[in-house]
DNA sequence: GCCCAGGACTATG
DNA sequence: CATAGTCATGGG
């Protein structure tokens, strides 16, 4: 199955970026391919995707290769990696800013990688809160490990995210042997149950009439503040104004570029992303990119 | 030992 | 509404 690529995309620098030395548990990376396993129909399917001359070339490594199988990856793949965006207005916008217009030349062709399941892009943030990324990995492993799907290819295992079902019926006591902190433990069963009684799902987000309206509702949820709802809005729902305002990794970086003066220089903070209005998200997004050496 | 980490909550002026 | 304290533990 091959998927083509419009535009300027790069697989080297999107690969580059679910790889960045982190162990991430929701995908395999190699020099030359990324691995994925994820639900269809509530059925297990692990694919690959490889770089061709003008496309992506996609294996389905396991589960059954139909035709509906096939559409949903090929839709799945169209979502993670944003692929249907024409970047040239952001990159017209990035060359012509003095602090990031090499982002527009070193990091050209790098998607916005989303988070299309939005339970899991919630607890992420939920486990990332306040502790360093390589922890923040390491917990995630352990809870996918034990409540998520599995699997085995090549006697190497690939897991999906655990359901809200999973979650929700989880032991905290397990979950704090894992190292979450009590109140994360809190939160995560909390969001499992909201989920599993479907009192959120991204078709009521998606149902709500303006960004607002889906913030408040998010933060209205135990565990999950302003960072949480605009990294998610961010991930998942692919809003290119939401940015996660408070985020550490963005404010560091915006130091580092000398576009803000320290972390409460909001005023520096807010005319800078009034410039790239449309693309925030975008902005952020490289801005993360710009905190790892080249080529990783 | 110290400070920081891709925060959120609660209590207090 | 703005600030302070609390949580909890790894990484540098």
């Amino acid at each position: 199955m091959n998927i083509p690529i419009n535009g300027t995309f790069s697989f080297r620098e999107c690969l580059w970026f679910l790889n960045r030395n982190f162990d991430d548990c929701m995908h395999t990376t190699g020099v030359d391919y990324v691995r994925k396993a994820i639900l269809i129909n509530d059925q297990p399917v692990l694919f690959e995707i490889r770089e061709g001359k003008q496309e992506l070339v996609v294996s389905i490594l396991h589960g059954n290769n139909t035709a509906v199988t096939q559409k949903a990856i090929e839709d799945f793949i169209h979502e993670w990696f944003d692929l249907s965006r024409d970047l040239s207005q952001f990159y017209d916008q990035l060359s012509s800013h003095k602090d990031v217009s090499y982002m527009s030349r070193d990091f050209a062709g790098l998607r916005l990688i989303g988070i299309p399941d939005l339970f899991e892009a919630i607890c992420w943030c939920i486990i990332g809160q306040q502790i360093n990324l390589t922890f923040a990995y390491k917990t995630k492993r352990r809870l996918v490990e034990k409540y998520g799907g599995k699997v085995t290819y090549e006697g190497q295992d690939y897991y999906t995210f655990p359901s809200p079902e999973a979650l929700a019926d989880a032991s905290p006591d397990i979950l704090r042997e894992m190292q979450f902190s009590g109140q994360k433990v809190v939160y995560l069963i909390g969001i499992a149950t909201v989920f599993k009684e479907e009192r959120m799902s991204k078709a009521l987000l998606l149902a709500l009439p303006d960004v607002a309206a889906q913030q408040k509702a998010l933060t209205a949820i135990k565990g999950i503040g302003i960072w949480t709802a605009n990294y998610t809005l961010m991930k998942t729902l692919r809003i290119p104004s939401s940015i996660p305002y408070g985020d550490a990794g963005l404010l560091n970086a915006l130091i580092a570029h000398k576009i803000i003066s320290d972390k409460k220089d909001l005023d520096a903070l807010n005319e800078f992303f009034r410039y790239f209005k449309g693309w925030e998200s975008y902005l952020v997004f490289y801005l993360w990119r710009s905190l790892a050496p080249q080529n990783g």
